[in-house]
DNA sequence: CACTTGACCTGTCCGC
DNA sequence: TGCGGACAGGTCAAGT
């Protein structure tokens, strides 16, 4: 997915966007995408207004006025992208004002019918919405919309009241985030402990260990820090903690500034790409020279994840 | 408990 | 061009 900086550029685009819109309408085509009660939807979802829009690791919180939260993660492929205009439905059903039943399918516009409606079929994502990876169509009263789009439907939406966010067991567990000013690089060393006999590539993905690092930023900080993502983490030394805590929060903020990266699908609540990946060191460069020592950049495989290291300069535990 | 692997899905790319 | 297999930003539920 999205990893923590792509979802923390889609928390600020929806920050800006939609804080005061009111609910008018709430579709799904797929019900794992959406699984909630037709009742929650009716009495705390529909007319209420959005308050505010966090993050919690790769979690998107958008808490509502009638304090129940939409909680979404967008895992590998989600998206969720604001259209602020009218845009032509095709066959998807907006009628009604609530949720279908848990069962029900809102059809999909084939794509012979899908191309052209709301605008030119070269026009950016927003005006091509909603396509058949769309999941949920929120509507809000003033006429815009909120896509939760997803490919390979791993990602979800659930409503729930607000104070019961942090007991789900996700949240329970999550370690804490990366870049808050006050979490210290020893603090950071003491959360790998209990993972000693994996790999720190395994630990470094791990979120109960830290928020939010997936694989792109753990290809890049463990480069950085000049690890081996290989290296059993109990063989890690301290100073190689402090770089790693170092590069993470380097790579994030970096990555945050650039709009996250697009692999793939990922887009921001506006529909636009990031830029990261036109920075990356070694994630997906593999042929190329390594940007430190020139060494080429190869993939191998740690922790049954794609991995992307120089094999000159990452020597820690190799 | 800690650790690893497969499953969840759709789409794309690569080799034959 | 077609077909099969591997692989893709993430988490869980099972296994050992």
């Amino acid at each position: 997915m999205p990893e923590l900086p792509e979802v923390e550029t889609v928390k600020r685009g929806l920050h800006k966007l939609i804080i005061g819109k009111i609910i008018k309408t709430a579709v799904t085509d797929n019900p794992k995408s959406f699984p909630n009660a037709p009742a929650d939807v009716k009495h705390f979802l529909i007319n209420a207004t959005v308050i505010d829009v966090r993050r919690r690791a790769k979690v998107l919180l958008i808490d509502l006025s009638t304090n129940y939260t939409l909680v979404i993660h967008l895992k590998m492929t989600g998206q969720l992208v604001f259209v602020n205009k009218n845009i032509e439905y095709g066959k998807w059903n907006m009628e009604g004002g609530e949720m279908p039943n848990s069962n029900s399918q809102i059809p999909i516009a084939n794509e012979s019918e899908n191309r052209f409606a709301g605008g030119h079929p070269n026009d950016s994502l927003v005006n091509s919405l909603p396509d058949k990876s769309t999941r949920v169509i929120i509507e809000f009263t003033d006429g815009s919309h909120l896509y939760f789009n997803d490919q390979r439907k791993f990602g979800w939406v659930r409503l729930m009241p607000t104070v019961e966010v942090p007991n789900i067991d996700f949240m329970r567990r999550v370690g804490p985030e990366p870049l808050e000013p006050d979490f210290t690089a020893a603090q950071f060393a003491e959360r790998f402990k209990r993972r000693a006999r994996t790999t720190i590539k395994a630990a470094i993905l791990d979120q109960s260990v830290i928020a939010g690092v997936g694989n792109i930023y753990a290809d890049e900080s463990l480069w950085g820090a000049k690890i081996h993502p290989s290296t059993l983490v109990g063989h890690i030394p301290y100073s190689k903690f402090q770089s790693l805590y170092t590069e993470v929060r380097a790579v994030m903020n970096l990555s945050i500034e650039k709009g996250g990266s697009t692999n793939r699908n990922y887009v921001n609540a506006e529909g636009k790409k990031g830029s990261y990946m036109d920075f990356a060191r070694v994630f997906r460069r593999e042929g190329l020279a390594c940007p430190r020592c020139g060494t080429e950049i190869i993939k191998i495989r740690v922790a049954g994840r794609g991995t992307h290291i120089c094999p000159s300069c990452q020597l820690v535990g190799k």
